[in-house]
DNA sequence: CGAATAGTTCGATGAAGATCGTACTACGAA
DNA sequence: TTCGTAGTACGATCTTCATCGAACTATTCG
């Protein structure tokens, strides 16, 4: 079972533009809502979502790459988690004021 | 001196895309710093931002159908303050943690 | 190996939105 | 009432980006 870890930015790198754009949009938000109900990760394809898979993938990318969430593979599948440590120590409470808000 | 509240939503009517949206814009996000640090409101022109007067209505227009901060009239000029008691009722955290992004 | 599965990448398309200039409104001062 | 100031509204333009289908990659299983 092969396990990688795809590219990211470090603590350091993260802006809050991307991050506040990535959590900006209605898909994207849904994915960070469900990955903040399973802290262990799931697999992008697990998550329901009126998209087609290659647009999951685009979410997921903007995802990544604002530093929001991180992602491994697993064999072919590609487990996605928060970067909740990170977002809490550069932001904290926006993650937790974000998710707080119903529906 | 007239006075009058310009039209935005009620604290109920706030939606968490928006607000993240909004504020996921750099100039925006820039008023908003700007207007943190002046709890008793600003008049809009005299932020400093590298964009045209029209351009500057528009985010503040954005902002204010958000839900992210309130505008009244005083004479000419609008005064524009955060509506920071409904973010943080709605959202505890996420305007704290914005802010405390340096820079 | 070959097939199936999970997911990505690429290019195209259409929609949203950031920006500007110009014209306009509202208010206060002279 | 006329002028100046503060700011908005509108229309145009240009960029960004959400979306999709199709082709591709990587991995596991038989």
């Amino acid at each position: 079972m092969t396990r990688k870890q795809l590219p990211q930015p470090d603590r350091a790198e993260i802006r809050v533009e991307a991050v506040l754009q990535a959590l900006g949009e209605p898909v994207r938000l849904q994915i960070v809502r469900a990955l903040a109900d399973t802290p262990e990760g799931i697999a992008c394809g697990e998550i329901e979502l009126p998209v087609t898979p290659s647009t999951r993938a685009h979410h997921l990318r903007t995802l990544r790459e604002a530093g929001v969430l991180t992602t491994h593979t697993e064999g072919t599948r590609r487990i996605s988690s928060l970067r909740r440590e990170d977002l809490d120590a550069l932001y904290p409470g926006l993650l937790t004021g974000v998710l707080s808000a119903d529906q």
